[in-house]
DNA sequence: ATTATCTATAGATCTATAGATAATGC
DNA sequence: ATTATCTATAGATCTATAGATAATGC
């Protein structure tokens, strides 16, 4: 039963991964050990070997999370030295992104799951809130000017919420047409 | 241990009324009922006289807090007919709403969970979102001109993401930087 | 010999139900 | 007599632990 121990680390990256996904798309209550555990493949009994606890497993996964998150905007933004804002705002609000909350934005998924849980997992996705602002911060530089200059923060805001807004809505042409109207307002070219 | 029929009817009312707080609060998964009759000062045995399942008190709990939402936004624009759009903003990322989220926006405290939920839940929410979207609308061509035309799914979505970035924050000063930062861009005067 | 994983289980909690109780309302 | 609420409990699930098992790694 026992495995070699590159194997049992692969292992203990699977479950950090699989914890990622599951915990997006059913939230930090909605998923317990036995499923999470089975979903990478093990049994829920191998569990504490790896994690202190459920909390301990939850805050590493939000750091991985926000690390491949903070990574995926940097790289994207390398890659649209023209326009790097439009790339951000584009991928953002695709519906690729709405539908797949486990893939997507933990921040959108998790917000509310994170500020009623403990301070560290916060920590986590503050210092990651950080580096997707200073992202918007430095593709705002870089694009060409739009009608309306706003700052990082607006940005973001809009973002967020116009994600949230797009995925609890039930009606689909509503629901595209707020990513629609969000992107627009976002991205509409201006005079200077 | 009977009640009179006037008396069932407030505890049913105080039970639906604990649990959009508590809801909102904790998340649907985070309420246990025995918790939740208890915070309405009942037992739960009695629970399933006055709702068929827990879902159907969670569908009934955010029936019950989007109406009081829309309510009070109209209310809001009512009362500042001169700017209302300022009213609504100024409210809605005041710190004290971002504080006390078992008494706020049922969208930014629950979204993630709605989406997760039945299909129930988030029409109820659908049309609390469209009723909003029209009170902005509103609100926007009654309000002075602003330097940053903007449409109602564009200022939604910045106050909605705005508020789940200054609660998820953990840092208070950013938190606030966030709230003041989204408020002046959607607020900042225009020369039309 | 060590240890990664497994099966089995403890103890708590969750949703839901059953039957008892006691006050209302006809 | 009806019924709103209570106590008690069933059955499932959750986090966490204990001890068994079998393959690795010295």
């Amino acid at each position: 039963m026992r495995v070699s121990r590159a194997q049992a680390e692969e292992n203990r990256r699977a479950v950090v991964s699989a914890a990622g996904k599951l915990f997006r798309e059913q939230g930090f209550d909605g998923v317990g050990l036995s499923a999470l555990m089975k979903s990478a493949g093990l049994t829920h009994g191998g569990f504490y070997k790896q994690f202190a606890s459920k909390d301990a497993l939850i805050a590493e996964a939000c750091g991985q999370m926000i690390a491949e998150s903070v990574e995926k905007w940097q790289h994207l933004c390398a890659c649209n030295g023209d326009d790097p804002l439009a790339a951000l705002v584009n991928e953002y609000l695709s519906p690729d992104h709405r539908d797949r909350p486990g893939e997507g934005c933990a921040l959108a998924a998790l917000g509310p799951d994170v500020a009623r849980h403990g301070a560290e997992t916060a920590r986590c996705f503050e210092s990651g809130i950080c580096a997707q602002l200073a992202a918007i911060d430095g593709a705002i530089a870089t694009s060409p000017p739009r009608d309306t200059a706003r700052s990082a923060i607006a940005v973001f805001s809009t973002m967020v919420g116009a994600l949230l807004l797009a995925r609890t809505v039930e009606d689909q042409t509503l629901s595209q047409h707020i990513l629609n109207e969000a992107t627009r307002s976002l991205l509409e070219p201006g005079e200077r």
